[in-house]
DNA sequence: AATTGGCACTCAAGCGGAGGGAGTGCTAAT
DNA sequence: ATTAGCACTCCCTCCGCTTGAGTGCCAATT
């Protein structure tokens, strides 16, 4: 598996070179530029064994090397250096996440635009609200004699909302009351251990509530309405393996479509804290020709969100790792803050 | 500024020709497609006039001619026939909508989906919440000693929350009291009233929170945080006057920055209600070569939403506002049911 | 006076070949 | 093992040619 380490040598600078270049790289320039010490024909032998054992391919014939799946995959588990902070780019990212909203919906809005604007390309971020998430708030409000609202504010400050329909009236007053009641043995527990709740849970008229508010509160449990939010398509268009919109009418397309997208999250939620998915290795079809790098964020190690990079396979790795690595732990402190 | 039938005729079939194909339309399928008692030659003359009137233009010399942005103008104001919807469209339509969720959010995503999935071009929607909104419950929630939650169900089923920061702590069950007050005096109450109850409302230790209840009151009267939601992105890529990414980057820019998102739909907020901008009579540098057409839509007359297509000068005008307006009367019908 | 057939003209788009150039692979020399 | 040299490949761009759709104008027709 592991490789010479010229090879590996030659292999980090034809990554290097392409990722910012776009252009197959070619003996010559990386004879001029990385190694000095050597002849270009040295070098193509060298990339003629890398693209032999799978690494580089060529474009055609008599074109330089652009870097495999496989290629990108080595260089991303062996050779990539994360690299530091620019300075304006720390501060962007801090202030940015500093000063974002407690709102969970606005909040995860934010992180998304911050994702986009220091990776350049498109993101894609969670809300800290998983299947075990706590409930901090409860309320019960009464809309007109068939309905009532129930009002819940999850963990990670999100503020959910689902109507009761109802046979017969029930005074506000009643409600509230029930509200409390359900909220005293629900509140910062998990989710989870609610349903055994039901009947310690002395009913009455409002026994028809309750036991919808418990299904309520299992649905919500399951996360299936977990938040997902994109932005930075823009970026993506600058990319020259963008020019062809068939290639972004793909992504878009996942991208658009929000159930797609927690599905996608789900299917890679990690065991790592970071994840680099490269081109091919996407189970999902319409993101074979792209990278999706995910890290985690949250202040607990319960309450997890989902923060990612989407963009082509040449991507600045090193950069965006460091970023996205950035902007997830400012995200983990802010909430750690405003979700307490 | 009326010009004569037969120029009218002619400029109609152009446009409806132009829409479809995308293809500059000459004399010739004019003559073979809608004016079989009219030679090419005539029609040649014809539409040289209307080229020389401003309701036509040339690509090149030797080329058959496209509406321009005034005959597009024309065309709207005079000509444009609103089609029939189709019984699946129109199915699609009320299935979505009828079946949105209450929550104010996704009701909004919703919409959004169904326009773009209807319309075949970008949708922008905005939330049927405006200055004068009522508020329908409040709620105060502890989240720690030194801070407190204020929850916001707004008309329109929109769910807002802010961190109140204050010197002392208070009991949850007198936030909760302090709660009821308020919401006593403000519920079904325009927000404007609002401020006047300030000295009716009888402090304690409570006071900070109060005022500063007030205050965000206030600050949520302002509609400062009206939400906009696009969604349909997509669909544009399919149009050939999108095939140049640098057009595309543009419009990207507007739609995916929510803040001048919402400027430009607050710029539009209209008089009549529907509105057809097209092209350069775009204030917005970026839109220059798109049409953008807006409606609103809300049960009464007060609670005011925007829903609207962004898509190239070449569209389907006459489809488009009828599918628009289906969607906005199916969405305004829906609202009165959940946001009773 | 409006319409029309005829005709020369224009110009974008598509095609094909030539030349340039970047890059390779191979071989033989070091 | 490295490297200089060289023939070869193939993309890309440019150029000129052809094609064809469409126009504009004029003279003839109704």
């Amino acid at each position: 598996m592991l490789i010479e380490a010229r090879k590996r040598a030659i292999l980090k600078a034809v990554v290097q070179e392409f990722t910012t270049s776009a252009v197959p790289v070619g003996s010559q320039i990386l004879a001029n530029r990385y190694f000095l010490n050597l002849s270009s024909a040295t070098i193509r032998n060298e990339l003629s064994n890398l693209a032999d054992l799978g690494y580089l391919v060529q474009p055609h014939t008599s074109a330089g090397r652009i870097p495999s799946d496989q290629g990108y995959r080595y260089f991303v588990d062996f050779l990539m250096e994360t690299e530091p902070l620019p300075r304006p780019v720390k501060l962007f990212i801090e202030a940015q996440v500093q000063g974002a909203p407690a709102d969970g919906q606005l909040f995860v809005e934010r992180v998304a635009m911050v994702v986009a604007a220091v990776t350049h390309n498109a993101s894609v971020v969670s809300a800290a609200y998983g299947p075990r998430a706590r409930i901090k708030h409860l309320d019960l409000v009464s809309l007109d004699p068939q309905a009532v609202l129930l009002i819940l504010l999850m963990e990670g400050n999100l503020l959910r909302q689902q109507v009761i329909e109802i046979s017969q009236p029930v005074e506000q007053s009643a409600l509230s009351r029930l509200a409390g009641r359900i909220l005293k043995n629900v509140a910062g527990q998990d989710r989870e251990e609610v349903g055994s709740l039901a009947e310690r849970l002395i009913p009455g008229v409002e026994n028809e509530v309750l036991s919808q508010v418990l299904v309520l509160l299992d649905h919500f449990e399951q996360g299936a309405e977990t938040l997902v939010v994109h932005d930075g398509v823009r970026n993506l268009l600058k990319q020259p393996e963008f020019t062809d919109t068939a290639r972004l009418h793909e992504v878009l397309e996942i991208l658009e479509e929000s159930r797609h997208l927690s599905a996608l999250l789900r299917q890679l939620i990690m065991e790592s804290d970071l994840q680099v998915v490269i081109g091919s290795e996407n189970v999902t079809e319409q993101l074979r020709s792209c990278t999706v790098v995910l890290t985690t964020y949250g202040p607990s190690g319960r309450l997890k969100g989902t923060l990612g990079v989407v963009g082509p396979t040449r991507m600045q790795y090193g950069q965006i790792v460091a970023r996205l690595g950035a902007v997830a732990r400012a995200a983990s402190q802010r909430l750690a803050e405003i979700a307490s």
